[in-house]
DNA sequence: CGCCATTTGATACTTAGCTATCTATTGATT
DNA sequence: AATCAATAGATAGCTAAGTATCAAATGGCG
């Protein structure tokens, strides 16, 4: 073997990589702030999405499933950054709200990933991002992941 | 709030977004044969890497820390696809093998992952594709993830 | 009305990544 | 030669992803 691994051969060995390596800078710089982890990333969807937004809603917008994002908001309602709330039109549904004490945490993410993402995409042209944004949606499309715009998927 | 993201904004999410998709489609269909999660990763570039490569060689191809890669060597020795070995030379290091077992494995783990490659990569173009790596080196370099070179890392 | 499929969120368990720390070995410096 | 810093790999403990499963609530249909 040892044939040398071609252009498209690296693309999803790449990708995975770049992709650890970014979530590892933005969560060193937040970790001095107590703010572990990723939940900068659920509380960061969580002021961008209309208030009352179901869990449901929230999962997806974030992009994991359930079970991670209730780990996640376990810890955030923990810390008193946000709250749960039953409301009474489905009692199955809860509505995450973020509280006071979350607004300067948020300032605080907000101000972080702008900064990773001036330093890195700095280097780049506007051609290079705009271009790569495209790729990621296609991809996405393709592999069923896309976000928003829930079209009914056909699983299967 | 809920302005919505702008395009540079959604970079950093997107990435992770697509990183996960992808690997998540690999396992899909690599699970099937009982090559559970990203083993498939250690074994592939072992099989690129000179014969004799010892694990702090591997951990670096393949981009992980230590005892990442620790922990993937005790599945893959247990289920007898591996071999360490201590080598005479210094005895501190371990040369790791892939084991006759393991040829039929990679062969399914080259077909797996060259068919979901191709059926992602279809859709794009030549220069897509050569955009979106130069722009995963240029990011891979900026945040010190570059996996060969070690340069001396100040922290703190 | 009463039953059943669907939906929402929660829990248990598994895998994989990380940092920090430990042990053994090496090699340089006195 | 003895000591001490550096290196290789292993271990422990944390966080975060996933699937499978559960319980409660909802809503349609006989």
């Amino acid at each position: 073997m040892t044939k040398p691994l071609h252009d498209q051969e690296q693309f999803g060995l790449r990708l995975g990589l770049v992709a650890r390596l970014w979530r590892a800078e933005i969560d060193r710089r937040l970790a001095t702030f107590g703010l572990t982890e990723s939940r900068w990333l659920t509380l960061l969807h969580l002021s961008r999405l209309p208030q009352a937004a179901t869990q449901r809603e929230l999962a997806e917008a974030v992009g994991v499933r359930g079970p991670t994002l209730v780990r996640a908001l376990d810890r955030l309602e923990a810390e008193g950054l946000i709250e749960r709330r039953t409301e009474a039109a489905d009692r199955r549904t809860k509505s995450v709200h973020l509280r006071a004490e979350a607004a300067p945490v948020l300032e605080r993410i907000e101000a972080t990933t702008a900064a990773v993402r001036a330093e890195i995409l700095s280097d780049l042209s506007h051609a290079e991002v705009a271009t790569c944004l495209k790729v990621f949606e296609k991809i996405a499309d393709k592999l069923g992941g896309t976000p928003r715009a829930m079209q009914p998927v056909d699983k299967n």
